[in-house]
Parts: structure tokens; sequence; C-alpha cells
DNA sequence: GTTGTTACCTGTACGC
DNA sequence: TGCGTACAGGTAACAA
């Protein structure tokens, strides 16, 4: 499932294929996906150039002349360059020079388009590499959540999902059901830290193929090879050799190590 | 404003 | 082999 470091991976593989061609012709499929898609979109889609392709943390923002075509691949999401439709695309682009599709099997992805970004995306909280650790510190301060549960309300920080929240309280030591607000100076340092490692070692890896992701060229990521507690379950832990333990928090599947995160 | 719950959706894994 | 069922989870909408 596409966080942040496969989502900036599939950013980083679009722009090659994108910047600086021109939309020719956009068909829609009539699923859930469009949701709120204006009937006239693909008029307005016709003829403007791509401009910019940014990730605002899971959404992948494509600027063209006049508005900005926002996606997010949701569970099993794919934008894909330069391949035939296949039973799951609910979008086609059709470009100057090539084409893209919208694929996405569960159909929890969106693609909307309009004049300005949309004021969801703009209210999301800072990106995770980018935000200082006093402003991070700040944030958990004033929540009265599992801190798991913080790592994935997108408000908080932008593009930490369930794969990266686990693996960074990990290597933090940190376990997943702590409150976030009752946390010392010193822990939370540690999440900033180990969150900051994580995405970037996971971005260099090229993201993680877990369900069906892949890239704009459809490549598999390598880092799902280097995950320490997720989908471990009942494997002992790389650190002490306890058994890996799956819970629930936030009604999502949490992996730890009862003996390294206290 | 914050927190928790539920719906959405279908491919995959598993048990029988 | 085929069937039924549980599970996976990001976001939006809603309730408390």
């Amino acid at each position: 499932m596409p966080e942040l470091p496969e989502v900036e991976t599939v950013v980083r593989s679009l722009r090659p294929a994108l910047l600086g061609r021109r939309i020719l012709n956009a068909e829609f499929g009539q699923l859930r996906v469009l949701r709120g898609l204006p009937a006239d979109t693909a008029d307005l889609l016709a003829g403007q150039k791509i401009l910019t392709i940014d990730r605002y943390g899971k959404f992948i923002a494509i600027r063209l002349e006049r508005g900005y075509l926002v996606v997010h691949l949701g569970m099993t999401g794919k934008l894909l360059v330069g391949v035939e439709r296949t039973k799951w695309t609910h979008a086609i682009f059709t470009l100057d020079d090539g084409s893209m599709i919208f694929d996405d099997p569960r159909q929890f992805g969106r693609i909307e388009y309009g004049a300005e970004l949309p004021g969801r995306v703009l209210a999301l909280g800072p990106e995770p590499l980018e935000v200082s650790l006093e402003e991070f510190t700040r944030r958990l301060k004033t929540r009265h959540s599992p801190i798991k549960a913080v790592m994935l309300n997108q408000l908080v920080v932008r593009g930490v999902g369930n794969i990266y929240a686990d693996e960074a309280l990990f290597r933090a030591g940190v376990r997943p059901t702590r409150v976030a607000a009752s946390l010392s100076k010193e822990r939370s340092a540690k999440i900033y830290q180990a969150m900051r490692e994580v995405l970037a070692e996971a971005i260099e890896g090229r993201g993680s193929s877990v369900s069906n992701y892949v890239d704009a060229d459809g490549c598999q990521g390598s880092f799902q090879h280097s995950h320490r507690v997720y989908q471990r379950t009942g494997e002992p832990c790389v650190t002490c050799g306890t058994p890996i333990k799956k819970i629930v928090v936030a009604q999502r599947s949490t992996h730890y190590c009862p003996k390294c995160q206290k």
C-alpha cells in the first residue's frame, strides 16, 4: 500500500515521462474513484501542459496550466505510463508523447481536478522529512491518543502510514499504545529520528512492495525486505529474539516487539 | 477541536 | 478443485 516513500517513488518515476507533455485527451470511467469529478473535466484537461509533479503526503499533485490534477492512490491505486488499459483502469490520459492510466482494483484511490489545490490537502500536517524536532514534539504533546494513531493522523504529519509507523516505533523502542502526550522529550526525539530514518531508507529502496505496489514504470520496491516488525507476527525480533506481537491500534494491525518496545 | 467508529472495496490466503 | 470467509487498510463521514 502506497505511503510516503512509495508515492515519492511514483512521483520521481512519473516526472521524466510527463513533465512538459501536453494532455491531448482524457477518458474517465464511472466508478467511485472519480466521485465529484465534473462531467466536463476531460474537456477542461484537453490541451493543457503538465508543468510540475509534486507530492503532498500521500497525495500526488500534477500542476497544469490552468489547474491541478490531484491523485490519491488509496490502497491499490497505480499511475502507469505507456501501458495498455486493464479491467481496473478508471482513467486514461493520452499525451502528445505517450500515455498514462490510473488503475485501482479496490477503488480506494481518488482523482480530482480543480483550479487550486483542495483545501484538505493544504490543511495536512507538515512533511515528516521537513518538520523540525521542536514542531514535531509540540504536535505530539497535544494528542491524547496512542502514538501509533497519532502518527497515522495526516493532520499531525503527512505521509506516514501503517507500515512506517510500526517500523519507526520499533526503531525508537516505543510501544505503539503509549499515549503521545505522555511521552518524554527524549522519547519523542527518538520517534522523530526513527521516523525520518526509516522513511529516508525506504525512499532509497524505492518503497515497499506489499500488496500490488509498483512505480509508474511497473517496477517493484525493495524495502519490504528490510521490515523489522511489519507483517512479521510470531517471527523473532531482530534485536532480542522475542516473537513479534500483533495487536489492533486505531483499527489497524500493529506489529511490535513486547520486549524492546516499552 | 479531539477522538473513536464505520463504510467503502476486492484480491488474496486459508480452511474445509 | 471449488466454495465460503476473514483479512488487508487510507480516507471521509459521522457520532460522542
